[in-house]
RNA sequence: GGGGUUGUAGUCUAGCUUGGUAUGAUACUAGUCUGGGGGACUAGUGAUCGCAGGUUCAAAUCCUGCCAAUCCCA
């Protein structure tokens, strides 16, 4: 392959999709299967969303919620149980209908999501208040059938999520393990992912199917489009009282009990190469990154080759020792400037180039993958190498942050909103609360209520639509 | 939901109008020289042309259906 077509061949600024398609299939995150709207992770992209896993799974842990595992059928008749969530799912839903020849009785869901068949569950194993909270998460996969526009990470048919359902005793407590679960995954995200996020309400148009509100974290890409990063839903007495998730309290009296739902999916995955990629290719935050440094030997000969390896080795054990994801490309029919590339595209945060003119000088070459800047670090000082990677961790979320204000505006006047939303970005602007009003906003415009930032309600203002008292200053914006 | 474009070795691509089993590059394999930003030379390997039918003596090429990717509008 030359040069043309193993790298990255279209700019992100010019042709975004094309762009984020290509790091995706270049940098060997995923493929494509062979069925419609699915893909395959290759072991960099596997790695990442492991990486993620584990941090969220020791963050739920401290919170007291304990990994389970569902199964992927889910029998119409329970899907069927609460009708407004059965409603929203419906067109979408992969049916199973055979064995073999023969068909089967009932017809069979490939699970969309599983509130349905989790709450079938408690309710057996909820008997009294002394069983509460109950908290579990499933790490599985969802199917939801996407017929037309897919995207990798952003729009598949089949997703790797986790979805964590609890039931607690009070109204109280539930809504307060909703904003508990939002918190982890603002900080997850921020301090993992280098992506900055606005935190809020859906408005009741946009909530999850089925819940009596729903919170969600929302970030704004590149081009100016709102991705969804997570949501965290108060389930009210919904699913409980359909599916029966009862309990008897302290006083012997039976409730019904109140729940949340929640998930984060490989979106992130999406979001995090769409937020740092760059021309060259993936950029990776050093936290998640499969390999977080690579070193790249350099000589002339056996000669060059015997002073170089030894130190090359040195490094990379001491790199080891602290924990550091390293990587030594001994690759020997590649040229350096070939391996360089090839890094960059696959986004390893930071380079290390050791040749005879750096054993000499009893130095390296250190190129940091975010901003592209080279220098030179003594061997002596080795020791900044973990530093180094979490200062590149720290100016990646404050260029995302850069970014993400740059692309987010106030306004009030409905015809200049029009004007702008054509260039994408964030809006902030004064809503009455009607359902008519945002809906003629996404008619005309194109553009829906992301969220509805906390701290942004309540604000007496006039409608940018209708010009009547606004209740709030949602974010507008076009959405992937 | 409506409309358009595309599909030929791992990758990109010529050939398609006017039917005769396929062009070139790159990658890959072996070797020699190389090596600090996508290296050179030599010799090789690799495609029944997305899939299934149809027309024809003959289909990558013409026709029909399907599958997949992608873009625009709602």
């Amino acid at each position: 392959m030359g040069k043309e077509e193993s790298g990255i061949t279209v700019s992100k600024n010019s042709d975004f999709s094309e762009w984020y398609t290509q790091v995706v299939l270049k940098a060997k995150l995923a493929d494509y299967a062979p069925v419609k709207g699915l893909i395959v992770l290759r072991p960099d992209g596997y790695s990442i969303w492991e990486s993620l896993r584990s941090t969220f799974d020791k963050k739920f842990a401290k919170n007291g919620i304990r990994n389970g595992f569902l199964p992927i059928l889910i029998p119409e008749s329970l899907l069927g149980k609460e009708e407004k969530h059965f409603a929203g799912f419906n067109p979408e839903v992969f049916w199973v209908t055979h064995s073999g020849d023969n068909k089967i009785g009932e017809k069979l869901a490939l699970r969309p999501t599983s509130e349905t068949l989790a709450y079938t569950m408690y309710s057996k194993w909820i008997q009294s208040w002394r069983d509460l909270p109950l908290k579990m998460n499933f790490w599985n996969t969802a199917l939801r059938a996407e017929i037309k526009a897919t995207k990798p990470f952003l729009r598949t048919s089949e997703f790797l999520w986790q979805e964590g359902h609890t039931v607690h005793a009070t109204q109280e407590e539930a809504e307060k393990e909703v904003m508990i679960i939002l918190e982890i995954y603002k900080k997850t995200v921020e301090d993992e992912l280098a992506i900055p996020i606005v935190t809020g309400k859906k408005s009741e148009k946009e909530k999850f199917v089925g819940a009596e509100y729903t919170t969600t974290m929302e970030s704004i890409m590149p081009d100016g489009k709102a991705l969804q990063m997570g949501t965290s839903h108060f389930l009210g007495q919904n699913f409980s009282k359909p599916f029966e998730v009862k309990f008897a309290d302290k006083d012997n009296v039976e409730h019904f009990a109140w729940q949340t739902s929640w998930g984060v999916s490989w979106r992130l995955i999406g979001a995090m190469i769409m937020t740092h990629g760059d021309d060259k290719g993936l950029v990776l935050p050093p936290k998640v990154a499969p390999m977080q440094v690579v070193i790249v030997p350099i000589y002339k000969n056996d000669e060059g080759k015997d002073k170089v390896l030894p130190k090359v080795d040195e490094i990379r054990k001491n790199l080891e020792s602290k924990e550091i994801r390293v990587h030594v490309d001994d690759r020997n029919e590649l040229s350096p400037g070939y391996k360089f590339n090839d890094w960059e595209l696959k986004g390893v945060p930071l380079r290390i180039e050791i040749g005879p003119k750096d054993i000499e000088k009893q130095s390296m070459v250190i190129a940091k993958r975010h901003n592209r800047e080279k220098s030179s670090l003594s061997f002596s000082e080795i020791g900044k190498i973990g530093e180094i990677l979490d200062e590149i961790q720290v100016e990646m979320l404050k260029k995302a942050k850069d970014q993400a204000k740059d692309n987010t505006t106030s306004i009030s006047d409905y015809s200049e909103f029009k004007s702008k939303i054509e260039d994408g970005g964030f809006f902030c602007a004064p809503w009455c609360g009607k359902l008519e009003c945002e809906e003629k906003i996404k008619e005309e415009t194109g553009a829906d209520i992301r969220v509805i930032p906390f701290g942004c309600e309540n604000i007496n203002k006039k409608c940018m639509y209708c010009q009547e008292q606004s209740i709030s200053i949602p974010i507008f914006a076009r959405g992937y």
